[in-house]
DNA sequence: GATGAATGAGTCTTCATTCAT
DNA sequence: GATGAATGAAGACTCATTCAT
């Protein structure tokens, strides 16, 4: 039941994020205790699924008593939300806050190198949140709170402003005149769907991230028909 | 705590395709009180999720006794695996069987014309089975018979079957000449995409399927780019 | 953990009791399963007090498994109700049924007789179900469902029939014209205090409970007063 | 989470008598902070009982941490002990020390003359220390520690001595010549039912507490028997 | 075949108590 | 002295599974 910090090098860069993501949403100093319970619980979580979960479980790879998880959240419920809220907001963060990430906000020569910089930057994010992630794709269906936020900001903050920048390359004639809702389901269809492939689905696979992007970018905008 | 088969006309449908899958999974005459647990069943687990479904729950829904549930099926996990493994395989039947359901057999005049039809044809599947689809995608994760299933007849069944396909149209110089695996990663997250935004994500807003589907496979064939 | 209802010949005649009072209260029949746990749980509950009671101690008393406790009562709060609900009502059921245990309703010569028979009758009633009574006084202010029977029965019915007697023997001349309330409290002062001295404080002391009897109710009719 | 003592203007006088209660019994001086442990303990324990209290909602009615408690009573027991042995002395005082309140000291002039002084000052004292006299009777069953008080001091020190006043009287011819026992027993029943009644079943009633004190001691002395 | 009473391991959660700071 | 983080045993309650009827 040792706590060894230094050992598991693998995770080094999620504990990072991790603490970045307390660091955002609390602005108060995280114990190490509580660490090491939210990355116990992010693993049990992620192999489990939620209901299937143990507290009892996450207590002891996270290295101390069952009761001190609930001095931190006071229910399982409660954990499963500081987990995945926060990351929910960091996933749409790039449409919703300005300058926050840039991606959206640094006026691109094109709509092309727009949607690279953006593929490139969702999948850096979800590669380095792959387990939250996952949980949070899980525990949507289930999760009333969850829902609501994914209504709330969703359907409504992130789709107005992938509205406007659609449109606003399609004023430009990069983007054909269709129906806008059509364009950014199947723009965002072909991105989630890579991320899906490269990392749940084939994440062994060596992978060519640069050019699997061009790639896709390119079938978005180009189509994938022959000359006929 | 009745069951009224003539009552709930909306699963009509369902319960047709339920009984269709059990004549074909088990060539055996199925009980009406199995076919009652297997409705309950889909119906708990599609809501609260596998671990969270009590057996005791489906049990009142479909009108037995806890135990008798436990007579056809020795576990929950079978239970589930009862529901889920048929329509996984019927999912991707359409790839795996000559014959089945003909879309991909007819010898189609183009690949617009191919790719229309299986979108209606597995849009109509998903929507006549919606609710074991989402406890399917829910499990794979979790049940390692599912994802060996997974891997067993998509990853090899089903992605050379469609390998061949797309290159079939690719030789017709109607697909361009990309790596194929982009190919139909690009084409597939267009379809699947589509059918998830509207079943699952937006299921009650008005939809013109054919309409829909045509913008869908032009953009899949031309692209969303401009004349630029 | 045997169960075997001959040994303990002690409880014989609460065992009785038991039955009467579920076949009262249920009119179908009991299982000889959830009387022992009734049994476990009167004596546990009366042993340690409600909160205090671990439901895994009166499984074990009473020779089950702790989960079929929660077969017969959802919680352990809707047992104790199911023990003490039924004697609550029995314990007033003199006061508000007619002919029912008789003692209210023959008419008496006097109220002295009246008196007598009355103390009687309880102090049978108390001693026979004396755990109950005592988990009843304990558990009475924390359980709101229980001061909801307080306030509706006694202090509505109880109160009202009490009332309608005493005002009869006050118009007979055999009781005295002070205030009704004042002449209530007062008797039942003298009845309940000599039940609980009896009952509860002083139980192992030998009592003649006829002579007893007889000297409270001259108290009550004369007073302790000296001749002065 | 604040403690402001100046605010709670009606607990003032029980503050008081907290104090007092503290003074006597240890004779050293109390802390403020022990102070507000002990009212919020009395708080507590009055409204849950003792064994749904927890010590944590003391801790923060009280305004110190969970720790602290602990420092001055060793044990959630000791606590309750600490607060109800005192009163338990008190509540006997009058029976045990000479010259302790004076009522029983005083040469009364006449049996009714002291049955009304000692009401009167016992229902005082009640009304002071109701919320500790409450959790005094609902403790007793449990705590051995309390039931041995009990023996001890009521049923040697105060009947002895009760026993002793009333003979006196008895020998005047104040009080018939009945067993002294009985006698005891029913003037004690006719008091502390009236106080009961007065302070915890009916406390919201508008009272005169002299003319029902002085109705109750008629009762006791004459009884209520008509002029049959 | 069907039942449903019974089980008991396991669940989340609480809480009195300790102890390093 | 005072804190409050940490504990872990114990609590009420759930539930998949069994089996006598």
């Amino acid at each position: 039941m040792e706590n060894n910090p230094a050992a598991d090098q693998g995770q080094l860069e999620q504990d990072q994020w991790v603490q970045e993501l307390l660091d955002l949403s609390e602005k108060e100093q995280v114990t190490p205790k509580q660490l090491s319970i939210l990355r116990a619980a992010i693993d049990v979580f992620a192999e489990k699924g939620f209901s299937a979960a143990a507290t009892s479980e996450i207590a002891q790879k996270a290295g101390v008593a069952e009761g001190t998880i609930f001095r931190y959240y006071r229910t399982k419920k409660e954990l499963l939300l500081a987990i995945v809220v926060p990351t929910m907001s960091r996933m749409i963060a790039p449409f919703v806050l300005r300058n926050f990430s840039g991606v959206l906000d640094v006026p691109f020569e094109s709509y092309e190198a727009f949607l690279k910089a953006f593929m490139l930057n969702r999948l850096e994010f979800v590669r380095r949140n792959l387990k939250i992630v996952k949980i949070l794709i899980q525990e949507i269906p289930f999760q009333p709170a969850l829902k609501e936020q994914l209504t709330e900001n969703i359907f409504e903050q992130v789709l107005e402003r992938v509205t406007t920048i659609t449109e606003h390359f399609k004023a430009q004639g990069e983007v054909i005149d269709a129906p806008t809702p059509a364009i950014i389901r199947f723009t965002i269809s072909a991105i989630v769907g890579y991320l899906l492939v490269r990392l749940l689905l084939m994440p062994e696979q060596d992978w060519d991230d640069e050019a699997e992007i061009e790639q896709t970018v390119s079938f978005i905008l180009h189509g994938i028909g022959g000359n006929g």
